[in-house]
DNA sequence: GCCGTTTTCGGCCCGACTGTTTTCAGTCG
């Protein structure tokens, strides 16, 4: 997979354009086009083989596809080589810097020459960009407050942690009575994996809502105000969290949380669509082009949707992949609800590296509500993870068949079973013949090259003991990128062979993400939703997985953790 | 550069806030 490598080069060709004077909306189309190529379930190195698949990708046309092309025959691209030599590359670190964009870089860089942040904050500390037009003692300091901002502003948010900053500051501003409605919004309320900043939306009594803004900037966990008001807050909290706070009336709260919603793209995109029809769209609501005075609709965002003749769409389909066109035909998905999900696939105990015993687990699962649940532990070769010998496994199965005679919940004996770097499953057949449920994984020989990898998940996807692959990319968020595997063969040949993928709901993994489980359900592939919970309070990241499957465009057909006890047994014997 | 049931040319989403200005450009989401 080399769409992230292909989408680089346009994010690359627009931020450079962005620096010239050309047209600005040539700047959108790279982007536009970078974005999708990014969120492509195929390989854009497969589709390029064929130059009319090539560009009839929305937002790929036929000079981009042939630069694609051209990027793949010779390893390069020839207008963004151009571009290149016209600036130098600390150009692009002060792209980087919040609040100093484009055309001021542009300025600074022609009328001063500066070409580095070094330099940059040189001169802002010293007063010698004041005299540039447009810039002044202000913009300096905030230059200079932008460069320190930068390392910790970059690193994106892990969405559990972003749950927990929102439900904080959520339960410090509902303490003022003023306040009417509040949610968050944004890339937050979409559920997206990792979250830039955080956006809350609220509106209060009339004539409060400088109050509100002033109440909330004053927060305990305040470290600076970025932006204070009459309808909107900006902070940054004390671990480097940004915080936006917009205030609404009421009569406009729908529009205003569609339009805060996002995502960007699918806000353009509903505009366009209300553009055709004489309509126009805002925060404050939908209008008759010219008539600005008075909205036709905007308290619920179900209406906003009803006059453009769209099917309501669910924050977590807001990307524009797709599901605008879906819902203009009436045919979007009915996602998967935390309601529906009757067990956890993946639990390791004490057997392995998991810090409580199946008897807390089940316990646990209980307060859950859940009626099963699958305990997994590592195999026998992991042993920095207190991979289960044998014998060990036998007292594991024996344990589960004791406590299952009287436990409400019921207990599958899985294991997690290593694939190991040559391909072959950590435990014999004639063992794997006795587990409820085997999910295979990869967590040795992450060098390989992408077809040894690649193969190793395929032989194992061909044992026919195995009932599922655990996080199949093997990436962390923030930390390790996958290994290199090319996930859409996998999945094909999962499909082919009826073995289910998981979704790992663990916070830092969410592997397989939303546009791989996407790929997944068009290619008949059962996900499987795990929580890898190594201690019984991480049962609850199940939620993590819930979301992943639903910006997946999952339904509840298409999700294992959906079946009764009964029908998971017997789907589980079906494979072998 | 992309796109098309008003279009193959001429559009391309919309508004808040800031800091610089005396009416607006730049940045952000």
């Amino acid at each position: 997979m080399r769409n992230k490598e292909v989408a680089e080069q346009f994010y690359l060709i627009a931020q450079l354009l962005s620096l010239t004077d050309e047209n600005p909306f040539k700047v959108r189309a790279y982007e536009k086009a970078a974005q999708v190529i990014e969120s492509l379930p195929e390989a854009i190195e497969d589709l390029a083989k064929n130059f009319d698949k090539l560009s009839s990708i929305p937002g790929v046309g036929k000079s981009i596809a042939e630069k694609i092309v051209e990027y793949f025959e010779t390893g390069k691209i020839k207008r963004l080589e151009e571009l290149k030599s016209k600036f130098p590359e600390g150009i692009f670190d002060m792209l980087r810097i919040p609040g100093l964009g484009p055309k001021r870089v542009r300025l600074i860089y022609e009328k001063l020459g500066v070409k580095d942040i070094q330099t940059l904050k040189e001169y802002a500390q010293k007063g010698m960009l004041r005299n540039l037009p447009g810039f002044g003692e202000k913009v300096e300091q905030n230059i200079v407050e932008g460069i320190q901002l930068l390392s910790v502003s970059e690193q994106r948010l892990l969405l559990f942690d972003a749950l927990k900053t929102v439900e904080e500051i959520l339960k410090e501003i509902k303490k003022n009575k003023e306040v009417v409605n509040i949610d968050p919004c944004g890339s937050l309320r979409r559920r997206k994996e990792t979250i830039g900043d955080i956006d809350i939306l609220c509106c209060v009594v009339p004539g409060k809502e400088k109050y509100i803004i002033e109440k909330f900037t004053k927060l305990p966990m305040v470290k600076k105000v970025m932006a204070s008001g009459d309808t909107k807050g900006s902070i940054l909290t004390d671990s480097n969290i940004q915080v936006d706070l917009r205030v609404v009336p009421k009569e406009v709260y729908g529009a205003a949380l569609q339009y805060f919603t996002g995502s960007k793209q699918h806000n353009i995109h509903l505009r366009e669509i209300a553009n055709k029809k004489g309509l126009t769209l805002s925060e404050y609501g939908v209008f008759k082009i010219g008539r600005k005075d008075k909205p036709i609709c905007g308290r619920t965002e179900e209406e906003i949707y009803k006059i453009l003749d769209l099917q309501y769409i669910e924050p977590e389909l807001r990307e524009d992949r797709g599901e605008i066109e879906y819902a203009l035909k009436g045919e979007l998905p009915k996602l998967l609800e935390m309601k529906d999900i009757k067990g956890d696939t993946h639990i390791h105990s004490k057997y392995s590296d998991g810090t409580n015993t199946i008897k807390e687990i089940v316990e646990y699962a209980e307060k859950l509500g859940y009626e099963w649940i699958i305990i997994c532990d590592h195999s026998q070769s992991l042993k920095v993870a207190g991979g289960v010998s044998i014998k060990d496994l036998y007292k594991k199965i024996d344990e589960i068949r004791n406590i299952n005679k009287t436990s409400k919940v019921k207990i599958l004996c899985g294991q997690e079973v290593d694939i190991t770097s040559d391909g072959k499953l950590d435990y014999p057949d004639d063992v794997l013949k006795e587990l409820d449920f085997v999910i295979a994984a990869i967590h040795t020989g992450f060098k390989q090259s992408e077809e040894q990898i690649t193969e190793r998940i395929m032989r194992a996807i061909d044992n026919k003991y195995v009932h599922s692959i655990s996080h199949p990319t093997g990436r962390l968020l923030n930390k390790r990128s996958p290994y290199r595997v090319n996930i859409s063969k996998i999945i094909e040949y999962a499909g082919k062979n009826d073995v289910m993928l998981e979704i790992n709901a663990f916070p830092e993994r969410l592997d397989l993400d939303d546009v791989n489980s996407k790929y997944a359900k068009e290619h008949g592939v059962m996900l499987s939703i795990g929580t890898d919970a190594h201690h019984i309070s991480q049962m609850e990241y199940l939620i993590l997985g819930v979301y992943v499957a639903r910006r997946g465009w999952l339904e509840k057909k298409d999700v294992v953790n959906t079946m009764s006890y009964s029908q998971l047994c017997k789907f589980l014997k079906k494979r072998r």
